[in-house]
Order: C-alpha cells, then sequence, then structure tokens
DNA sequence: TCACGCTTCAAACAGTTGTTCGTCCCTCGA
DNA sequence: TCGAGGGACGAACAACTGTTTGAAGCGTGA
C-alpha cells in the first residue's frame, strides 16, 4: 500500500475550489450509490480534500445533500418554467397539451442524454425524490408552485376535463419521468432482449409525448 | 423513564411467533423509513424481542430485507398472472390491452387500499424498488419472467405497434404504478388543494386504467 | 427424571458513522 | 514587514452500526 502518495495537495486555490469539488464528487455518489450509502469519507476521500471539509462549507451532511437538491431543482424547474412560458407565447397564450407536456418532459429527458455534463446531475434529482430526507420532502410539497403554473395550463388546455382528472393525469406524466433511472432502463433492457437502447434521447422522448398526450386527451 | 416495563414477555409461544413479528415489524418501518434509515435495534425494539433475533431467524439484516422482498414480490406477481391467465380465458386468448393492463396494476392498487393488510406490503415493494441493493436488483432482473408474459401479450394485442415501441410503454406503466407511494400522494394533495383524494382506489385504478390505455393505443 | 433440541437472552465485539477540536499554512491588506 | 483571518489539516470524539458469543430458558420425547 505505497499508492497512498499526496500528489497534488488538494489543489490549494484561493477560489472555492474546494466547496465545488465536494459538491460535484457529492452528487455523483448520491445519484448512484444513493444518500445513505455514502459516508462523509467517501467524499472527502475521491474529492481529495479533507474530512472536516464538508462541514466547514456545508455545515452537515445533511445540508450538503439539501444544498444540491435545492440548486439542481432549481436549475430544472427554471428551464421547465422557461419552456411553458416560449410555448404559451409561441401558441399565443393557449398551449396544445403536447407542448405542455413537452416543457415538463424535454428538460430531464435532454440533461440526461450521454454525454451531458447534466446527466448525473437528473439522477441525482430522481433518487432524492424517492429516498428524500422530511426537509427535502418539505421543501417539495412547498415548492409546488412552478408545478401548479403546469396544471393550470393543462386545465386551460382540456376545458373538458375535471380539474381532478387533470391533476391526477399529471401525476401519472410525472411518474413516467421519475422511472427513468438506470437500473429501471437496465431491467428494461433485460426484459426487451436488448431491442430497447436509451441512446437516442430525442426519440425516447417522442415515445414518452406519444404516450402522454393520448392519455392525457383520453 | 419508569415506562420500561417488559409486560408481555415477548410471547414465548412455541410458534415461530417471533419471526413472524420481526418479519412484519420490519417490513412496515421498512415501508415507511427506508432500509438503511431502520437498525436491527429499531425493529427488535419494537417488536419487543431479543436484538439477535434478526440475525437468528434471517441471517443477517440484508437478508432479512431481501426475504421480505422474495415473499411480496412473490404474492404480488402471481396475484398479477393469475388475474392476467383469467382474462386470457374470458377473452379466448387475445385478451385486449386494457384486460391486460388492468392485471398489472389492479393488484398492487388493490392492495393499497386504505384498511387493507397489504397496503403496507405495496409502500414495502415500490420502496424496496426505488433503493433496492444490488441483490434485489438482480433478483430483479432475473424475475423478468413473469413480466414477459404480460410483454408478449401486449404485442399479441397490439399488432400494428414495433415490439420496441410496446415494451417502452410497458415501462410508461410500471412508472406510473411506481410513482404511487405516499410521499407522492401528498404532494399531489398540496398541489391540488385538496380536491384529489386517493381514497376510492376503484376510482383511481379507473383513472390509471383511462391514461394508460389510451397511450399504448395511439 | 434426564438429556436433547430449539429459541431467547444479555453482553460485548469491532468497525463505521458524522462531527468537532486545536493547530498550522498561506494570502492579503496595512 | 507585520498582523489578521479564512481555509485546510490531522486527530480525536462519542454515538451508533450489524454481528457474534456463550450461557440460560424452554418444551418435548425417551
Amino acid at each position: 500500500m505505497t499508492d497512498a502518495l499526496p500528489e497534488v495537495p488538494a489543489a490549494a486555490h484561493s477560489e472555492a475550489a474546494t466547496r465545488d469539488c465536494v459538491f460535484a464528487v457529492a452528487e455523483r455518489l448520491f445519484a448512484v450509490q444513493g444518500f445513505k450509502n455514502v459516508s462523509v469519507r467517501d467524499i472527502t476521500g475521491e474529492a481529495r480534500v479533507n474530512l472536516a471539509s464538508v462541514n466547514y462549507h456545508f455545515g452537515s451532511k445533511d445540508a450538503l445533500l439539501f444544498e444540491i437538491f435545492k440548486v439542481r431543482t432549481g436549475e430544472l424547474n427554471r428551464e421547465r418554467a422557461r419552456m411553458l412560458h416560449e410555448a404559451t407565447e409561441r401558441h399565443l397564450g393557449k398551449p396544445p397539451v403536447r407542448a405542455i407536456l413537452e416543457a415538463l418532459f424535454a428538460p430531464p429527458m435532454r440533461w440526461a442524454n450521454p454525454g451531458n455534463d447534466r446527466r448525473i446531475s437528473v439522477q441525482f434529482i430522481i433518487r432524492a425524490r424517492a429516498e428524500g430526507t422530511p426537509a427535502m420532502r418539505e421543501a417539495l410539497t412547498q415548492d409546488v408552485g412552478y408545478l401548479s403554473r403546469f396544471a393550470e395550463a393543462l386545465c386551460a388546455a382540456c376545458p373538458n376535463l375535471a380539474r381532478e382528472t387533470v391533476f391526477w393525469r399529471l401525476h401519472f406524466c410525472l411518474g413516467m419521468i421519475h422511472n427513468n433511472r438506470f437500473a429501471e432502463f437496465d431491467r428494461l433492457h433485460a426484459l426487451s432482449g436488448g431491442i430497447t437502447r436509451e441512446g437516442d434521447v430525442e426519440r425516447l422522448l417522442t415515445r414518452m409525448l406519444d404516450f402522454a398526450e393520448a392519455g392525457f386527451l383520453a
């Protein structure tokens, strides 16, 4: 065991390099292994920073998780809101169902494109939703704001549907997204005998929109 | 702290009462709090049995989780297969899409009915799928058998669809089910302002079938 | 009555966890 | 040149983790 060479001494930059590095490594490890399966030592070890860095820069391990969650969901929701806004303008205030759903589906799907930097962020968000802490769940419940805009747009696009029905179908659509985890893709791949490839994200997005749009207009 | 009264001394029955009790308590705690958030001491404490019971009866904490998972998924899949078989006979070997999807959706939805004993089992399965251990993921991948029967039935019911498309849409349907967690219902309830009640499970099942059937026939 | 098995029990084990402490380094402004 | 302060560092802490151990309790059949 002579490979414990310190090499570069954690890059003693004056900027907040260690903080960013901890953030990035933690996001990746959390996304792949889950929150409770990753220790502070795993993070600081892989990031080649001191053990105390997490508590110094973020306060606690839970606060680190919550910070990543806040940042990433904020980015995602802003992008979704932007696309919904564009669709609203493009369709003169009354976007059709498919355009609304595209604003909901496209950002996470495009970010999850293999090779995209944000791919791991999407996986983090999906996992965080599944095994979130009480603090995160509360934040999600209060964060209902951006989603309600989608709900209202859908209600306007489907005036013949009861509001209750629109909310349920929106719930079903969210389920379609949140099921797009690595493990689920692997399982689908095994089930289909290998004919389902997720390489072409745009194609998959079209598939999801076809399915969800038809379901919404049922 | 004088309330540590032993009361009934863990019910020294001759049958495997402790084993069953550990099984039931562990299932409930796992379902509500997640696997890593529940310690062996939490389980044995709530079950009022000795700490070593888990390792004695199940071998390890992981093996206990895996055992619960095997039992519950086995029950669920058998019920699904039974309903698919019935639908196949009822429709003379060619069940329509809706009947197939009902065989897939109805068992977990009916079990999740408030007041049903199996409600907590459904929540356990959903959570286990989300944060499963590698052993469970492997079991799920090999367990593809019962699902492939659904895939084949759907292919037969939709001869105009490409097989690839059928598999993807089946994947979307599974996402709709797996999103039915307590936390998601709470969030939907907050989003809709309280108009979405999950009390009537049959109604919800109908909603899911309406949505999924239309999506499949798109 | 004895001895054998299955089960339960209290206690301890060794390892890991998140967090905190005091010290050192290095940079920037006076 | 000096002093100050933000940051990194190694080390230690106390709590909790899953698991193991050896003894004790227990009912059953000989």
